[in-house]
DNA sequence: CGATGCTA
DNA sequence: TAGCATCGG
């Protein structure tokens, strides 16, 4: 969610160091199809072992976690559950440029067009129940704790944040129109290109503030600016013109009743506004973490996927020096 | 993406 | 050794 959303949203730039004690609930789906799309050859080949299952993610997931618990920092991944059936039309849609995409990949490849490949590589990224289940194994591994959706894992994650005060983590907004308090962005400040991306916190409160509106309000808003379930938002809307009709209307209902602007989706907004309102959580979830067990990392990620003993090794015995405890932040 | 290697 | 290139699995 959020390209028109995006610039209307009040955020302040993030030290990571201020993140040290803090927990942080990750959007599982959201971190893994991102380092799927991005960790690839010069092709766009995902990395494999040599039984041929996918192991960029697991690549991603161990040395990001590791920099994350380096510095003292608690991370939770909720994993999504079964997707609402408001979101068919958008997945239909996701699946079809995937496999758009896919198609362009092995033409350009073959024509040896690596970079054009590559581009329609990342395009064309999904998720396995495999890669889920390969990555919740590193991940416990690491005593990392996973935490089950019953649907959207944003939802779940911003109710867990609202409960126990942790922190969101994700590249969409979903979470603070969900209700999270904090939301953190671009957590990896990869300097790739050229172009630092900086880490930044997002407050729901700030927000709110800042734009004058609800919690309520801002579901609306968002809707009006497009989300999961309207990809596209409203035509002739942007964030501005949605902003104002929320702060003037009440209701999607009497904004479409009063303005020329039509609602050009299967899915009912009446729908999209109750799925934000009152999510579908559990509360039935497990916060207990196995401990961070160094052999057992190495066992799965180089007995199992393959992975280089020497490079797995370096890195923890790195981790293991460097690490931040809160022992020695207190008297050291 | 994040680590590692290479180059000036 | 900083900055770019390219491995990694």
């Amino acid at each position: 969610m959020g390209v028109k959303l995006s610039p209307i949203l009040e955020r302040q730039e993030l030290n990571p160091a201020e993140l040290g004690g803090k927990t942080l609930c990750v959007d599982a789906f959201n971190t893994i199809y991102q380092m799927l799309s991005s960790i690839r050859g010069a092709d766009g080949e995902l990395l494999k072992d040599k039984k041929g299952r996918v192991t960029s993610h697991l690549a991603g997931l161990f040395w990001r976690n590791l920099k994350l618990l380096k510095q003292d920092i608690k991370i939770i991944y909720v994993f999504d559950g079964k997707a609402p059936a408001l979101k068919k039309d958008t997945q239909k849609q996701r699946r079809q440029r995937r496999e758009e995409a896919y198609e362009k990949w092995q033409k350009e490849k073959e024509a040896g067009n690596l970079e054009l490949a590559a581009k329609y590589a990342k395009i064309s990224t999904f998720l396995t129940d495999e890669m889920i289940e390969d990555a919740k194994v590193l991940l416990r591994a690491m005593g990392i704790v996973c935490i089950q959706a019953l649907s959207e894992g944003e939802a779940q994650a911003a109710f867990m944040a609202k409960k126990h005060g942790f922190y969101c983590c994700s590249q969409d907004y979903d979470a603070i129109v969900f209700g999270a308090p904090v939301l953190v962005r671009n957590l990896n400040a990869n300097s790739m290109y050229g172009i630092k991306v900086q880490p930044e916190i997002i407050y729901q409160k700030k927000v709110l503030e800042v734009l004058g509106i609800s919690s309520d309000d801002l579901i609306n808003l968002a809707i009006l600016c497009g989300t999961d379930f309207n990809p596209k938002g409203i035509n002739g809307l942007g964030a501005k013109k949605s902003l104002a009709l929320v702060k003037q209307y009440k209701s999607l209902d009497e904004i479409f009743k009063n303005t020329q602007y039509k609602w050009e989706f299967d899915a009912d907004y009446e729908s999209i506004y109750d799925f934000f309102k009152n999510p579908l959580v559990t509360e039935d979830y497990d916060l207990s973490s196995e401990s961070f067990n160094r052999e057992n990392i190495i066992d799965v990620l180089c007995g199992s996927y393959d992975f280089s003993r020497e490079r797995i090794e370096s890195s923890l015995n790195k981790f293991e020096k460097e690490k931040v405890t809160t022992l020695s932040k207190w008297f050291g």
